[in-house]
DNA sequence: GTCGTAAGCAAGCACCCACTTGCAAAAGTG
DNA sequence: CACTTTTGCAAGTGGGTGCTTGCTTACGAC
């Protein structure tokens, strides 16, 4: 069954490239290196196959995860969102396309949204748990700075390469900047803050 | 020459909905209520109308502003973030279709960025300006900060549809929630904060 | 050996696509 | 009226596209 995980890899790269209605029958077969008829007799249709790409090999990348128990917030939430940004980057051609092909291809677009999804519920969490350890005091709106630093990373990686004068140079100094940012907008004090009411 | 506009304006259209690919000259002539030929005596060729349409009436919306002088800026920035939302929603389908056939067509791109680029040049400017004018104590990267919020606007703009769990809801208390972290991550006083030495 | 399965090759079908040609109907301008 | 411009209609061309059919080759299991 090596051609068919081929074809799904090939599959995947083609439509990133070129979109559903790019991704020709052909096109994918001669990505794999391997017969334009393997692709029916696999799949019975180009529908299911690059369906079956997306969800499959689409976005299968590992979550990136947050410490249970924060002890440097800046530190842990600044290699985080470098790892999310370079990740988002890996997937983004991907990305593009199933988020533009949304009203006709929908269940692209969800497997194509999962990715960020779990992203926010991890970062959700962990700005939560914050809170439950004492580095922030007050009540705070985490779903909003989560959505926040996630949108501001996404943007960054899907608009740099198009818009680069918008963004802070170099990357790892504006990941660094948004880090800080949100913190600060979080109410949590400079790096190395010491837990005042922590319960763990 | 109402014909020509007509076009023009079916174009963009179906090009939002369907891509360049899925942009045929039969449906783009339907759309407009005139007959395929037409579109190849005025423009030429399919590929010189669905440019003329993207650079024309593609984003031609008027630049939301910020005042010269900042008053209340959290109001100011509310009410401009909530248009700029809004503007973004407007266009976007045809901004998502841009960016992912960025590599296939890049003038399309080029033409679909303008907006934002010019939305981020504005809000950089008026953080600037909310230095020059005392809001903001000690230097700050307003270019982070702008493509902060920004970046997160243009994510719930794009992605909310998507993906609702993971913004605030309502919308309206989302986008207010956004310029409060903002002002806040800035080091901007709370709402009706007094300029200390302004100049102007 | 032989039998089922997966793969290849060549050809083709019906349809869609961008674009062309030839000709006729308007519609405004002198 | 004559003349130009614009638009419409009908038909067609060469090429791409999803998918099918018929036939052949290799390979592992029994």
């Amino acid at each position: 069954m090596e051609r068919r995980e081929e074809l799904l890899r090939a599959a995947a790269r083609v439509y990133a490239r070129h979109g559903y209605r790019g991704s020709t029958t052909r096109r994918i077969a001669d990505e794999a290196g391997v017969n334009e008829i393997t692709i029916f007799r696999q799949f019975g249709t180009k529908d299911t196959l690059i369906h079956e790409a997306i969800a499959s090999c689409g976005m299968s990348g590992p979550l990136v995860e947050l410490p249970k128990v924060p002890v440097d917030p800046h530190t842990e939430l600044l290699q985080w969102a470098t790892k999310l940004r370079s990740h988002i980057c890996t997937t983004r051609s991907l990305m593009r396309r199933c988020m533009s092909e949304r009203d006709e291809h929908p269940q692209l677009s969800a497997s194509a949204n999962r990715g960020p999804m779990r992203a926010a519920a991890e970062l959700q969490n962990y700005i939560g748990r914050l809170q439950t350890h004492g580095f922030i005091t007050g009540d705070v709106e985490a779903k909003a700075a989560a959505a926040m630093l996630i949108g501001t990373v996404f943007s960054d990686a899907m608009g740099r390469d198009a818009m680069p004068d918008i963004y802070p140079s170099p990357v790892a100094a504006a990941v660094e900047l948004y880090t800080t940012l949100i913190l600060r907008a979080l109410g949590v004090s400079a790096v190395g803050a010491h837990p005042i009411g922590a319960s763990v």
